[in-house]
DNA sequence: TTATAATTTAACCAGGTGGTTAAACCGTGT
DNA sequence: ACACGGTTTAACCACCTGGTTAAATTATAA
């Protein structure tokens, strides 16, 4: 009863990898078994099925990442700053968990049927909510006080994230760039993370 | 030896349908047959096999969406109207394949091994060819001129492109708020590109 | 110790997979 | 009419897949 976590965690574990490399069809049982260095028979007696074992990496995996994303806190930092603050914490987790972006990638391609379950929508669960969203409350307040101008807030969010993300979602031609110059990653990204900050402060401020 | 290239043609078309539903590995053969109405043996007698159909179709998907995005000319247009043009024709292939655009994003989420061939710095491959590319060209120019700021033009490509793109990305999401609000996509489309402009504008111009 | 429940395993299975083969079909030139 | 190359098919195969089962092993508590 106390080793059914471990193991079941040891499974889980490995599952992540394996669904990462291969996908949901690509992935094998038998090859999470050999990763885990347990018996098939033994997946399908904590998961099931092979659904239901993805939907739990989905779930770990977009937990993870989401919660990482919400240390975006309420700190009252001026706009700059703040803008600053959220692409440092969006490129920080990208970098840290790679795969765990390509499988939130490959459920997106896959029309998100799993991703859609958490809801953006609901309170609590992204910055970006546009009901309850910490990011989306700071720049509504910015805006009232008159500190930047009236903008559609939803719309200033997708454009600060679609920028942080391009770099990763287009990462097979970044990484291209990487051999064909010599090519500083981490380098790249403080002028990436400068670029954006700019671009956007020259956009919406007065 | 007419007929081939009806055939072949025809196959090959369904196949695309295939793979964008499925993935590589979930795409099956016999279902690529049941659509394309032939006979499965005859996938094999004009392709080989499922690895080098589906390079066939990645290339076919690459190559049409690429030329489509050429159609980004050498008018002389001020830095807005070309920054219009630019998010105009994103918008629209994008709208208009939606699936192609799919396809090439599970490709590269597969880490783009027949992506790459496509080489973006190859001449006249994309707009946003760092060495050739139109777009590219002409931004170094605006800088040349004074008109614009100096800035990172990669960057700036960079910026562009990401924000028309995350919202063909994160098409779930975008799917959520249809549910959520009634919401309509063309209008969001003109009302995203109006605000992309204008960030751009106001961060590049002088 | 022993009974009971939770873990773990080896062996198995039905159905599906990519791929092959040999024969039939069909249009065209002679 | 016939032959011949390109085209299309039915039938087949070895292998792999997710999933099952019944038995063995181990931990737990009396």
């Amino acid at each position: 009863m106390k080793k059914d976590l471990k193991t079941k965690d040891k499974i889980l574990h490995f599952a992540i990898q394996e669904f990462i490399e291969n996908g949901f069809h690509g992935a094998r049982m038998q090859s999470i078994a050999e990763r885990a260095k347990v018996n098939k028979a033994l997946i399908f007696y904590y998961f099931s099925s092979k659904e239901l074992i993805y939907k739990e990496v989905i779930s770990t995996v977009v937990n993870t990442v989401m919660e990482k994303l919400n240390r975006i806190d309420d700190q009252p930092l001026s706009v700059r700053d703040k803008i600053s603050q959220v692409v440092d914490i969006y490129m920080e987790v990208f970098l840290k968990y790679p795969d765990y972006v390509k499988l939130m990638q490959y459920e997106m391609v896959r029309g998100g049927p799993n991703i859609k379950k958490f809801n953006i929508f609901q309170p609590e669960s992204v910055p970006f909510n546009p009901v309850s969203g910490k990011l989306y409350k700071y720049f509504e307040e910015k805006i009232k006080t008159g500190e930047i101008k009236k903008v559609d807030v939803f719309q200033l969010l997708l454009s600060i994230i679609g920028q942080i993300l391009i770099v990763f979602f287009a990462r097979p031609i970044m990484e291209i760039m990487g051999d064909k110059f010599n090519f500083d990653i981490n380098k790249f990204m403080e002028q990436r993370k400068e670029f954006i900050v700019n671009l956007v402060m020259e956009g919406i401020g007065k």
